[in-house]
DNA sequence: ATTAGCACTATTCATTAATGAGTGCTAATA
DNA sequence: TATTAGCACTCATTAATGAATAGTGCTAAT
């Protein structure tokens, strides 16, 4: 039995690294191919393809190696190979140098910075609408993390006599509204000292901190015998309980259905459960919200089952203080990772631009 | 050649009604079991349904009329027939006495009423959410109309030397936002004023009169002379102006994937343009806010010509003084009409308990 | 190390034939 | 006179067949 060159993986094994470097322009032109034609490639495809630089025996030879090593697959016996998601993965961290953004693409984000005076949560949305037509796969945004955000302003509004609306204004330019309900009925005077008190006391902390902060009070006895400070205390403990469960925008789903990787049937049923049940895909968006810059995750990599066939791209957007939340794209394994991964990039950029611009310093 | 009766419609000219009774039980037999099995209804099959109380050719004479007076079609020569839209608006026009609602579906809905303080944002998500889970079809649900809700407060927050932050809440319970921006550097102490002001005049008037009352004001010269009302107007003004149009959240659009009669290419691409383009369903949705009751669009009756294969069904939802917006599915045209009619119907109806209950009055 | 050549394999596509569900018409029947 | 049985006919669906095609693996020659 001949013993070949595996490839990739063992360099140094082989005496000559030709062989190696050339296995990996033949994964890659394999890849590309298949991005872009979504058909099995054959190795005398592929010979035309590069020029006839090499004959299709050879290249039978190199692909042999590589279904070996696991960066291909054959979905039956005579047919062209299919680059797994390990291939993929290869793939994206052999994309050194970002590609330039096309002008086309630029000219349609433009309108997200077009939004004086407009809530955050629409500037979410256009932008997850832009990159949904752009990628034309399913988009997602995360609002921003009100954990981190921090405080610009708290008002505390009389509904009725056992009610009070508050209203929470983050700098990122978030507003939230609950109503609390209480026992007392505090007049509105009352109210309004309470929240000087509050804005005062934690105006520009973090809501984390504030928590924690209104924790410390209240086991702290600095209050314990002035009134007012004492009820401020209590409602203002009430009032940061809101425990808002980040949610996230999600667009151009049906995108998907035109694509011809989940045209059957079973994969289609597990996009579907992965946009109902959110978790999985806000976790995601989560994680990615830790380190900077582009975040790929491609098919099996993902934990959760139902993404198994999908690629996620995502990236974070931030204002001048923060980080605040993620957007992405949710796509089949087989995308244009080169085009994806710059419009992401390019489109989280102009998000935090333009939020850096609205943000309430 | 024979002359048959023509069933439903020529009624009078046949001396006997008896035939056209029967005409219009055994068309309602064919769309119930068109609707139960997505499969062109054949004479033969349909004899045995109804437990061969007419023969196989009875049906297929009474068929061709039904077929000649439009309410049945026929996709070839040797298929079952299959009914038009004709036929459907007169099986739900002949339902007369809604079917009650389902033990179980009111069981499903009622962590819809058990929404302490939320806002009415997240109690539309969580209603249509769940009418997207009960119907297994798309749901839309319209945000309150703003220019028909009413005042309850209004606050102007300085945010920084030109920009204000207006927050208005109605009475239904919605919180919007928006930064306006001035030329003139105000304090916090006279737009305070200026808020005492606008919750003054404004308090429980609709933002349509508003926004007219205020245009009046400007016009007329009561306040020409008054330093501090006249920017409280040409404030307010500006703040009133937030021009939303008005939101829509979609739920469960993946879910018409799954139904068979939307698997050809063609209608998918058109649902995705009708969702993308959300206008159409918006206008149909503010229609139905016109009148009472449960609203039924189907097929060919929508005015857009993307939604010509799939039916709405509609029903508004309101707090103790206004319709606020409204809830619906969007379907296959053979949707399970009785169903999905009582559940929407039974759905508006908690939704409109449950935001009453919230109301600021 | 590369390549040409050959045997072999599996999909795809068009053709054909069999099946079956359904209709329309006519004549017999209650 | 309304209903039904019977028959000829139509057309979609299905399965079977075979040719064409694109692919592989192996071996021997370069």
């Amino acid at each position: 039995m001949k013993i070949r060159v595996k490839g990739i993986e063992n360099q140094g094994a082989s005496g000559k690294t030709n062989s190696n470097e050339r296995s990996m322009e033949v994964l890659q032109s394999i890849i590309e191919n298949y991005i872009k034609n979504s058909e099995p490639v054959g190795s005398r495809t592929l010979s035309k393809t590069i020029g006839f630089k090499l004959s299709p025996a050879t290249i039978r030879n190199i692909m042999s190696d590589l279904a070996e090593s696991g960066y291909l697959i054959q979905t039956h016996t005579s047919a062209g190979r299919v680059p797994t998601d390990k291939a993929y993965r290869f793939y994206v961290d052999s994309l050194s140098k970002k590609p330039s953004v096309p002008e086309q693409i630029k000219q349609k984000l433009s309108p997200v910075s077009d939004v004086q005076g407009t809530p955050v949560e629409d500037i979410l949305s256009k932008a997850v609408h832009l990159l949904a037509e752009l990628t034309k796969f399913a988009c997602v945004v995360s609002t921003p993390k009100q954990s981190v955000s921090r405080l610009q302003r708290i008002e505390l509004i009389k509904i009725s006599e056992d009610r009070i609306l508050v209203i929470l204004v983050t700098k990122a330019g978030v507003v939230r509204d609950k109503i609390i309900f209480v026992k007392e009925n505090h007049s509105q005077e009352f109210l309004s000292s309470v929240t000087s008190f509050l804005n005062e006391e934690f105006k520009n902390h973090s809501m984390q901190e504030i928590r924690e902060g209104i924790h410390q009070s209240i086991v702290s006895d600095r209050h314990r015998y002035h009134d007012l400070l004492a009820h401020a205390v209590r409602l203002g403990k009430k009032a940061f309980e809101l425990n808002q469960p980040g949610e996230m925008f999600i667009e151009g789903q049906m995108n998907l259905l035109l694509d011809s990787h989940f045209h059957e049937q079973s994969s289609v049923k597990s996009l579907i459960d992965a946009f109902e049940q959110k978790t999985a895909i806000m976790k995601i968006l989560d994680e990615s919200m830790k380190n900077k810059g582009v975040h790929i995750h491609i098919g099996i990599e993902n934990d959760y089952e139902h993404l198994h066939k999908c690629s996620l791209i995502t990236a974070s957007y931030r204002n001048k203080q923060n980080v605040l939340g993620s957007i992405g794209v949710v796509g089949p394994t087989s995308m244009d990772y080169k085009r994806i991964i710059s419009t992401v990039e390019y489109t989280a950029k102009m998000l935090s631009k333009t939020i850096s611009e609205q943000s309430y310093d």
